[in-house]
Parts: C-alpha cells; structure tokens; sequence
DNA sequence: TGACATTAGGTGTGATAACACCCATATTCC
DNA sequence: GGAATATGGGTGTTATCACACCTAATGTCA
C-alpha cells in the first residue's frame, strides 16, 4: 500500500477512489516520460510531436499518408495537423504533393533529411526508454501493457 | 501477446522493443483518458489544469498555498503558472494575497465560487473514472499503480 | 553592514494549440 | 445530370504554452 504518488505530489487527503488513483496515476507517469522524452529531442531541433510524424512517416516507407490518416495515427490528439505539417515542411523534414487521382488529397512523405534526422535518434531514444523503464522485467511490462489496453478498450 | 495498439495506429512495423512498446502504452492511454476528461469539464468551463488547480487548493483548505508549491504539486509540468492563476483570478475561481511576513510571497487560495465549481463537478468526475476504469477490479488497479509508481521511481 | 547569492513572483515575446469556419473535389442518389 | 452530402484540406483568430529575462524581498557571511 505505497503512498507514493499522494507523497509526490504532497496530497494531505487520500485519493478518492482506487479509479482516481490509478488515473493520476497514467497520467502523471505519462507526463514524466513525455517531459523527459522531449528534453531529450531539443538537441535535434524537433518536438515530441514532430518525432512521431517522423517516427510515423518513415515506418510508412514512400507512400507517405494524408493528413487525416496521419492525425489518426498519432499518439494523442491534435487538431491542426495541417499547420504541424507546414513547419515540419519548412523545416526540410517532410514534403507535400497533391495526389492525381483524388484531388482532394495530399500525401506528406518523409524527407532524406527527416530520414537522417529519425535515424539519428535511434540510439537515444532507445537509450532514453532503457533508462526509464529498463528496470523494469519482461513479465511486469507485459502485465503494464495488458493493463494499459484493457483500460483503453471501452468497457 | 496482443498487438493492440499496434493495431489502434495502424502500425505496419512491430514496436523496437517491449521498453518502448510500455511507453507509447502509457503515453497513449494518459491521452485518451485525459482527453476525455476534458471533455466531461466542458460544461463547467474550465480546463483540465485549471481542475487541478481547484483540486489541490480544495485540498489544501482555507491554508492556500504560494505559487511555486502548487506548481511542483500539478500533475503535469506547467512552466507558466503565474498567467494560469491571473485567468482563474479572473473568472473569480481562486484569490490572491501577499504574504505580510514574507512580502516574497503570494498565497492563492480558492473561493467559494472555485469551491462550488469543484463540488459540483465531483459527481461527474467519480462517474468518468467509473466509466473508463471500472471494468478493473481492484487487483487490476493495484497492479497498474504499483508498475506505474516504480517506474517514475529512478531505476 | 554591505556585497552576493537565493528565492518568489512576474513580464515580453514568439511559437503552438484549439476551435470554428471555409473552400475544393468526390460521391450518392433521385 | 444535378442537388445534396461526404470527405479532404486549409485558414483566421484567440487562448495558451514555453522560454528567457527581470524585479523585489530575503538570506548568507566575510
């Protein structure tokens, strides 16, 4: 029965309810590895944001994605892939063509240069989730990630 | 062996490793659950950081607490707390007052507007966590809390 | 006691996110 | 074939975030 996060976050009451518990709980969690994930991405110029469209874009290989396929994909919302994109654009990593077929389209693919930029990173990020969670087991992983799709299942 | 979030973001490639499968888990799932979360404050017209706000304050009882005490205890990393209290003084959901002994410092507490936002929302709240966590039982839960507590806990 | 460091709070500014709305192309179906 | 609808993408505007910097009050110690 470990107080730990009530005593990271200096909470005098208990929590509510073991569901709020837990709730905090990923939410927290999640918020310490994005924050530190992200501190590590600053040196390569990039958000945590553009990383997955990057990460995303090159598991896509030369077919690239439109952007609502793209949005669908991401890891958490975001409602402006549109201007996402534009910076990623600018910035050389990513390039647009309007499809011939279907008009209404634009497919975003990952450039030599986004390439190079993702690539680069392997070893850090790999680095970065063996530091945060390779004290962890096989098995207690696998129970987490069980865990964390059930909850994502509707009921 | 469920490739479920595999699956959710349409994924051609498996994850590099089980370390970072866990943590696009938890990223993933605080985002979900955080989303919805936002969406069920809605109606009361705060946001997700704001209800933290009143949450801890509430906690905290007519004692208030100094700026940076409330920052270190939110959820989520939050750089700017200064300008979220000026927008929640605003809408007359906390109150500010500089401390007589040490004029370094300001004590916000909630107000009985703030208060009453909170209490009315518990309802709602206790019924979305319900909703998203309760088809766990509490050995579920207890898991789930106790691999996430270990890994905010350095190695 | 007075320079220096520390702590608390705030500001200026540019980048980003959020929301509602708009336009173009395709599709449906009478 | 043409109005109605659906789908894909983008834009305008406001609020919010993030970062670097600034000021005031307190603490430290030669």
């Amino acid at each position: 029965m470990t107080p730990a996060l009530r005593d990271e976050l200096r909470q005098r009451k208990p929590f509510r309810s073991l569901e709020q518990e837990a709730h905090l709980n990923i939410v927290r969690t999640a918020a310490v590895l994005a924050d530190a994930f992200e501190q590590m991405l600053k040196p390569a110029g990039i958000t945590g944001a553009q990383y997955n469209v990057l990460r995303i874009l090159r598991g896509a290989e030369g077919d690239g994605l439109c952007r609502n396929e793209l949005r669908d994909r991401l890891l958490t919302r975001m409602p402006d892939v549109t201007r996402l994109l534009d910076r990623m654009e600018e910035a050389g990593l990513v390039a647009r063509a309007r499809d011939a077929d279907d008009r209404r389209l634009v497919t975003t693919r990952i450039t030599a240069r986004g390439r190079r930029v993702v690539d680069e990173l392997d070893a850090a990020v790999a680095k970065e989730h063996r530091r945060r969670l390779g004290h962890l087991d096989a098995d207690q992983l696998g129970t987490l990630i069980e865990l964390l799709t059930l909850i994502r299942q509707p009921e």
